[in-house]
DNA sequence: TAGATTGTTAATCGATTAACAATC
DNA sequence: TAGATTGTTAATCGATTAACAATC
């Protein structure tokens, strides 16, 4: 590891370098080059090697860059090694989704608990789903990493507060409710997942005129 | 409207505007200054006052911006006046979470038609479910504008092709392939959303310290 | 009029790209 | 050695912020 400090425009396209590197090293890919990679991303060869050298030294010169060492070292940064216990909150409509959907294979995140009333006490993804009530006692006691909260939205902020009282790192949040980092805490990240303003700006873009 | 060449930061952001200034309507507030809507968004009141400026001419000196004004100004150039045909492909898992989202209560979006193999012939969200081997056809026949890709990764590229040739203008994509509109075509708008690397993402940030 | 707040300009800051010397 | 490709610097480009005159 080079340097923690990263720009944060650099550091936000970690994990799709990251599942590339992921991707050459599972088709046996020993080697790789800016150039290669670049017509493989869609971004230039030249970002490639400012965003790549800010991270890690990985690079032989006349070389390329050798996979595993930037798969591991990109791992590294990105907070691969780790384990994140991570629970959701809500599994009418998308939460269940999440719950059975193959981003839970990440090996660095191990989905713990669920929690919704209507389905409290049935089997959903090897797990026993609990009722809200239990969430942020659960989550206090279980050490958890990450909440994500599927919840309809009047309970999103109610639901965002317990997760934060609970002490988590991390909130995903799909609820559609803004939580925004500043809403919670200094230390706890958040991600909005908003799919409204989403597909709003996909049409946005089909309305003037597709790419530009 | 004033100006279509908007800088695509801006642009970007209009989708957030749209849904604040919709949510400030519904609660029948007439007038907002850029200090007020700056606190409620968490971006700084120069930005706003610099973001609308390009987008319009809804503010008033003294006086702040006319709510009205400004929900149907940005709502005219993000195009949330035209209506987008919309169908999902794939309903295991995310697609069928999508189906009955409340993102499809949008005014704007009507969602058409509804493919997938193993849920032919049966109902959802007020739609007969048709088999993938109609897609492509379907879509052709009946002008879509949107096609909402939640097929099995290993499907990906194969239905996307399928919506570009059927012509469609949009393609929202969560099967964790990439799509990108330098693959599909140049007149057809991508998003890609991926799930894999936004949770790496928020595992990334709490690993560097949640905010900073 | 006085107070408030926009629209706009200029200054700053950060991100991307181009170019090339260093080096394997 | 010759060829290839990185790492890094400098140049460009774009986005954000600060400041204030214009104006309701």
């Amino acid at each position: 590891m080079k340097n923690t400090n990263l720009p944060s425009s650099v550091r936000r396209r970690l994990p799709r370098y990251y599942r590339f590197a992921r991707e050459l090293l599972g088709a046996d890919v020993l080697r790789i080059s800016s150039g290669e990679l670049s017509s493989m991303m869609g971004i230039t060869a030249s970002q490639i090697r400012q965003d790549l050298s800010l991270v890690g030294e990985f690079g032989l010169q006349g070389y390329g860059y050798n996979v595993k060492d930037l798969y591991s070292g990109i791992g590294e940064i990105v907070g691969a090694n780790r384990n994140y216990n991570t629970v959701i909150a809500g599994l009418t409509g998308i939460g269940l989704a999440l719950a059975k959907h193959p981003v839970f294979d990440l090996r660095c995140v191990t989905l713990r608990a669920l929690f919704d009333d209507a389905l409290a006490g049935t089997e959903t993804a090897d797990l026993t789903v609990l009722p809200m009530s239990y969430f942020e006692r659960w989550c206090t006691e279980n050490e958890t990493d990450i909440a994500v909260l599927a919840v309809p939205r009047e309970m999103a902020v109610e639901t965002a507060g317990a997760a934060v009282r609970a002490g988590v790192s991390g909130i995903w949040n799909f609820t559609g409710e803004d939580i925004r980092a500043d809403r919670a805490k200094n230390d706890v990240a958040v991600v909005d997942i908003n799919l409204h303003d989403c597909l709003m700006g996909l049409c946005c873009e089909i309305h003037n005129g597709g790419r530009q």
